[in-house]
DNA sequence: TGTACATCAGTGAACGCGCGTTCACTGATGTAC
DNA sequence: TGTACATCAGTGAACGCGCGTTCACTGATGTAC
């Protein structure tokens, strides 16, 4: 064999993160395969090769943001006390300003939710983030998860659409700051 | 003249409202200008009677929808003790239903806040809601309206991308059945 | 050691399609004479 | 009253473009003999 081994399996691989990070930062539909295929070096021709379809790679790019994600709040979660820095996290400058690395729910969610490929992933998601939280705050079942993802998630999106720098500060801060004030207190 | 007076700014007025509604229900991106006019039983070469281009016909149509919010948020703000209805109608089985009817910040912030237009537009939805709701919890600065805005447009994002109704139902239920706590107390 | 062949990741032209946009035209009407 | 013309909302063919997808091909390699 003219490359090695595990050449195929590293294009293959080198395509998915490419288009995970692009379909988080622009969008499923407006993301075009052919730009895709030439950030990378290589010609649009090939990408039949390694995929049966647009959709089948949305799927893989879609399941590999999920694991990124699940790698990083794993990590967080590892720790004593790990929502304030859950949320301080999610609803950092850092998150805002890129999308493309982080959590695919408030960049897909609109998109995907309705619809194209049956995604019981947007399901997997919100339920394992949900689990997460509710396992971090003690209790079973009072619906403050349920608050704190609805508000992580939003809370991004405003501060990511909103235009004036001050607003969208505005906004992670005082977010975060209640947020932090709910969790806190005995319970 | 052929048709009666004010024809012409009608047919004009139905595209805008059309449009308004297929933009907050399938994005903006995705909604052609053809399919668009055929569904108002006209042809697509008469768009540009109308409108200088799509760009145009986006400001205008997200206007309109922010018009129709600001009334029926209006009509909600103008009774003694508003918020709690605002939350449950904002977080409502209908509201999730039906985007093309609702509020344009779910469905759109996320595809309008990094490209395109010069979008203040979006800047004056959030001050704008932002300020009502400060003003019902009669404080000034805490934030908890920013909490509340964002959980409202997170809960009904997360609530309509999620297949599984039973969790669907869930999340709009804990989200509401929080906020409502949070806003009920003294104060 | 040297030639002929098989492999196969990647190439690039081509397909049909729908997009936003342009433009010469239609045809029903009101007006001029 | 009847004909000729101006108006103008809407028509529909056409444009160039990028999309997802297909496919015959290339060319560097390892293998066979």
């Amino acid at each position: 064999m003219r490359y090695p081994e595990d050449h195929k399996a590293q294009t293959r691989q080198r395509i998915i993160e490419e288009a995970s990070r692009r379909f988080r930062r622009e969008g499923v539909a407006v993301t075009g395969l052919q730009p895709l295929m030439k950030a990378l070096g290589l010609t649009h021709g090939g990408f039949y090769a390694h995929f049966g379809s647009k959709d089948e790679l949305v799927g893989l790019a879609l399941e590999h943001a999920a694991e990124q994600m699940d790698e990083q709040t794993a990590a967080v979660f590892a720790s004593e006390d790990p929502l304030p820095l859950f949320i301080s996290s999610y609803l950092s400058d850092r998150h805002r300003d890129h999308p493309d690395q982080g959590c695919p729910l408030p960049t897909l969610c609109a998109e995907l939710g309705q619809r194209g490929t049956p995604n019981a992933r947007t399901d997997s998601l919100v339920g394992d983030r949900l689990a997460l939280i509710r396992e971090a705050l003690g209790e079973s079942d009072s619906g403050r998860a349920e608050l704190i993802l609805a508000a992580l998630v939003g809370g991004l999106q405003l501060a990511r659409s909103v235009q004036d720098p001050a607003l969208s500060r505005q906004l992670i801060e005082r977010v975060v700051a209640q947020l932090q004030e709910l969790i806190r207190p005995a319970s």
